[in-house]
RNA sequence: GCCCGGAUGGCGGAAUUGGCAGACGCGCUGGCCUUAGGAGCCAGUGGCCGCAAGGCCGUGCAGGUUCAAGUCCUGUUCCGGGCACCA
């Protein structure tokens, strides 16, 4: 038998074996370190494309291996046009999950971490991720945290950095303190089922609130975030814009003074204010109750429910009430006394933890009114276009800015956006307030009572005081062989050899700082070092910041949307601080940012406690990092939650094996047309191929540079394939030279996706030149033209039937075709034809009666 | 309560600019090949009516704009996410 007359079989030779090609590959490419390196002089554009980076927990999961397979693709990609790319790994290294480990399994922190990270490293490199491990970063080594230790005496000297002592919220089980963002409905974003506890310590605290103007200004600099993510920070940041105004008490009631000020978005209101509401824990409540201990009783009862509501994470759920304090407060702009009540909806970390209250105007204040018979005053009346509306008793609570004053003295019948404005102008002028902003955004508390993190660079000294270390003697090594509990205080405590140390000042004994730094510190600027990661005179080159961040950052940041928060404000303000100490020029460190969807199983987020783990090694291990890859691009777009399916992996894997075996058997680098042009003119059979292929091209091309919608160019190559797979029928009929060209471009639109198989497929067609940096094909217009146009044709909107045109008929000649169509004809028989809409190369619509 | 997403066959999804709804894959059905099949190949596969040709219906729901709507507008339901006594 010829070859072409042998049965199709999967005989053992022709079977795609995974497992075979990938260890090949793996073997070459890991025998060469420097074989996905950034250049370090290069003439090429650059390109900086960056997925966050792992907690190294040691398993990587789907969610892993989708999130690094898209950055993967794009770097790849970027590589086959040219470009200088630095794609870079490292590992967000701290945290408690290792002193977990440490007590349960009697592993010091460090060697469970590192371990975990050989292992995870072992993964990364097995699935073809193309990471550039000369700059590897490893946030718990001494090279790397030193520098946060530098950037904290930075801040410090700055006065960015600053301690003081504050409520905190207390992890129970962390034993240790959590950032504001740290904590989700009352919880411990690791621990989802506990309640977070309040506590009062000594914490050192970062001052992102000096950037907090910029950090929300310049979420308009980044149009190539996620309008999501952006709208997220914005609600983060909390700007409000109103007025603070000092209610007097007509005499000092103890050390916080006489004066209460209130502050408020709406000064217009402000002659409907019929009380003056206190938080519980505002400190002239403190003085209120110093000498009377029944309202002392009823005030911590309010401090007691509002914790309780705090802890539970409902701050909105309990029911509002109040106490009178037997006080009045006088209204600046009427000189009107009004009541002061101490109110559990009122708040101390907002505004001044003081409100004017107007039931007339304000939901809250509405209700709260109305349990107490507290007098309602209406000053705002409705302005509206219809005159009905205008002017007329609104229902209350009135809301709206859109009307105008009323009861309001001298600003009765303004607008109540001009009111705002003059009335903060006169309480400028005349001394009882003045218009400003206040924040959502509190201060970011770093301290972590736990060992497995980076030191506080700072000492304790009985005589010069509070100390920051000195630059020279950094890094603060974290010591080792620590006794690791978690009974609350750093374990650091017990270790006398860090405890104790020696003024920077006056050489006197000291006790050091054995609070370690939040682990987003770490996180905040690593994407830095990466472009400088060996340096140990500085955390990083200016010149080299300077060509991988350009101007605007980070080519491409790619990471899950849980993020868009903490991480993603987190480094935008240390970059606005690394500008201002001069070490960077951007102001924000990420020009494109992209949040990949959750990988999904059974209507659930894969997690151990529902059993839906789908674990990569064995996928891997059954259909090879090619498919593992491949279908975590294919089975949805990457900005969407993926559903994983059994199935759908096996399908993907069927169909490498269908792409491999096209090469099998119709690879012939030998053929003395291999490597010839595709001659023009060609049968129609053939031309249809050479269509297929310059029209998979685009579609794949576009799909890369514009929406990222891989699942669609994984299914142009299917379609392509399908296109092709008669070939070997229709042997003499395409010419080698068209099958050489189809097969380069199946191998070239494949590499970033599944570089395996790409590789072997490269070898397969007798191609010598690396793959990985091999030109990116380019689609020809002309080629990928049609000769012939299949136009619907539609009789009131309703298809009746297609007609082939000539690709370059005129309107009127398809306007023709349609009319002269038989199935046309007949569904238009007898009826008055109205209209006739041609679209151009796309649909007739005849319009009949 | 406020702010973002989303809803398309049995399933994942496609339709990029208002112009043939269901590409591609899974699953299913039938066939081929095989000692065998968890391999491979071919064909069919939105629903309803019909032997067929063909017809009617169909993108969460109710309206609207248009020659033409999954796509635009109004309202609404459900699901997911974020924020939330924020003064």
């Amino acid at each position: 038998m010829t070859e072409q007359e042998q049965p199709v079989t999967t005989a053992r030779e022709e079977r795609y074996d995974a497992q075979r090609i990938e260890q090949k590959w793996f073997d070459r490419w890991m025998s060469d370190p420097s074989h996905y390196a950034a250049e370090a002089d290069s003439t090429k554009p650059k390109y900086y494309v960056l997925e966050m980076l792992p907690y190294p927990s040691g398993v990587l999961h789907m969610g892993h291996v989708r999130n690094y397979a898209i950055g993967d693709v794009l770097a790849r990609f970027m590589w086959m046009n040219g470009y200088n790319v630095l794609h870079p790994m490292g590992w967000d290294a701290f945290g408690l999950p290792a002193e977990n480990a440490a007590i349960k399994n009697n592993t010091p922190p460090r060697e469970w971490t590192l371990a975990n990270i050989a292992a995870m490293k072992k993964q990364f490199n097995r699935l073809g991720f193309a990471f550039d491990w000369s700059r590897e970063v490893t946030t718990c080594l001494p090279e790397y945290y030193r520098w946060n230790q530098w950037f904290f005496l930075k801040m410090f000297e700055s006065g960015l950095a600053y301690r003081k002592k504050s409520r905190v919220n207390w992890c129970p089980q962390c034993c240790t303190v959590l950032a504001n963002e740290q904590v989700v409905n009352g919880n411990c974003w690791r621990h989802e089922d506990t309640a977070v506890e309040q506590r009062e310590l000594e914490q050192w605290f970062l001052k992102i609130t000096k950037y907090a103007d910029e950090l929300l200004r310049d979420l308009d600099k980044l149009p190539a975030w996620p309008e999501r993510v952006r709208t997220m920070q914005r609600n983060w940041i909390g700007r409000s814009a109103g007025t603070l105004v000092d209610f007097d008490l007509g005499g000092k009631v103890g050390s916080a003074g006489s004066t209460i000020t209130v502050f408020t978005t709406r000064v217009d209101t402000i002659f409907g204010a019929t009380s003056v509401q206190l938080a519980p824990e505002h400190p002239i409540v403190k003085d209120m109750t110093a000498r009377d201990a029944d309202l002392r009783a009823k005030v911590d009862e309010l401090i007691a429910e509002q914790r309780k509501a705090r802890e539970i994470g409902d701050i909105g759920a309990i029911e509002k009430h109040g106490v009178f304090t037997g006080r009045y407060a006088k209204n600046p702009y009427n000189g009107e006394a009004v009541p002061v009540w101490v109110a559990n909806y009122i708040l101390m970390d907002y505004g001044t933890g003081a409100i004017m209250s107007v039931p007339a105007h304000d939901e809250r204040d509405y209700e709260f009114a109305a349990k107490y018979n507290l007098e309602v005053r209406l000053v705002i009346l409705p302005q509206s276009s219809d005159p009905e509306e205008t002017m007329a008793e609104p229902a209350l609570p009135f809301t709206t800015m859109d009307g105008i004053l009323v009861n309001s003295g001298a600003f009765s019948g303004l607008s109540c956006a001009d009111a705002i404005q003059k009335m903060s102008a006169l309480a400028e002028e005349k001394g009882f307030g003045k218009a400003t902003v206040t924040f959502r955004l509190r201060d970011w508390g770093i301290s972590r009572q736990r060992y497995w993190g980076t030191p506080i660079p700072m000492v304790y000294c009985n005589k010069d005081g509070v100390m920051p270390v000195a630059e020279k003697d950094l890094p603060v090594i974290l010591p080792e062989n620590v006794n690791i509990t978690l009974t609350g205080g750093s374990p650091l405590l017990n270790v006398p050899e860090f405890l104790n140390t020696t003024c920077p000042k006056c050489g006197g004994p000291a006790r050091r700082e054995t609070d370690t730094m939040d682990t987003f510190v770490d996180s905040s600027w690593y994407f830095y070092r990466y472009a400088d990661a060996h340096n140990d005179k500085a955390p990083f080159d200016k010149a080299k910041i300077a060509y991988w961040f350009g101007a605007e950052g980070i080519d491409q940041y790619i990471g899950g949307v849980e993020h868009a928060i903490l991480h993603l404000i987190y480094s935008r303000f240390w970059t606005k601080f690394m500008r201002d100490l001069g070490l960077v020029k951007n102001d924000e460190p990420v020009k494109r940012l992209f949040s990949q969807g959750m990988v999904i199983k059974d209507g659930a987020k894969m997690s151990k406690n529902l059993g839906n783990v789908v674990s990569p090694d064995e996928m891997i291990a059954r259909y090879g990092a090619d498919s593992a890859r491949l279908y975590s691009l294919f089975a949805a777009p990457p900005d969407r939650d993926m559903d994983w399916q059994d199935t759908g992996i096996e399908g993907i894997h069927r169909f490498l094996g269908r792409v491999y075996r096209f090469f099998l058997r119709n690879a012939q680098p030998e053929h003395p047309d291999w490597r010839k042009p595709v001659p023009e003119n060609l049968p129609a059979e053939a031309r249809a191929i050479q269509r297929k292929l310059h029209q998979t091209i685009h579609r794949v091309t576009d799909d890369f540079q514009g929406r990222w919608h891989f699942n669609t160019c994984i299914a142009a190559v299917m379609e392509l394939l399908n296109e092709v797979s008669g070939v070997e029928d229709s042997k003499g009929a395409i010419p080698v030279s068209l099958i050489a060209e189809v097969q380069r471009t199946i191998a070239l639109l494949l590499a970033p996706m599944a570089p395996y198989l790409a590789h072997e497929l490269w070898e397969m067609i007798g191609e010598k030149s690396n793959l990985m940096k091999a030109p990116w094909p380019k689609y020809d217009a002309a080629l990928a033209a049609l000769d012939e146009i299949e136009i619907p044709v539609q009789v009131n909107g309703k298809l009746r039937s297609v007609v082939v045109v000539p690709s370059d008929a005129t309107d009127d000649q398809v306007k023709a075709a349609a009319v002269a169509d038989e199935k046309v004809r007949s569904s238009i028989a007898g009826k008055e034809v109205l209209k006739v809409i041609v679209v151009s190369k796309k649909l007739v619509n005849i319009v009949v009666r």
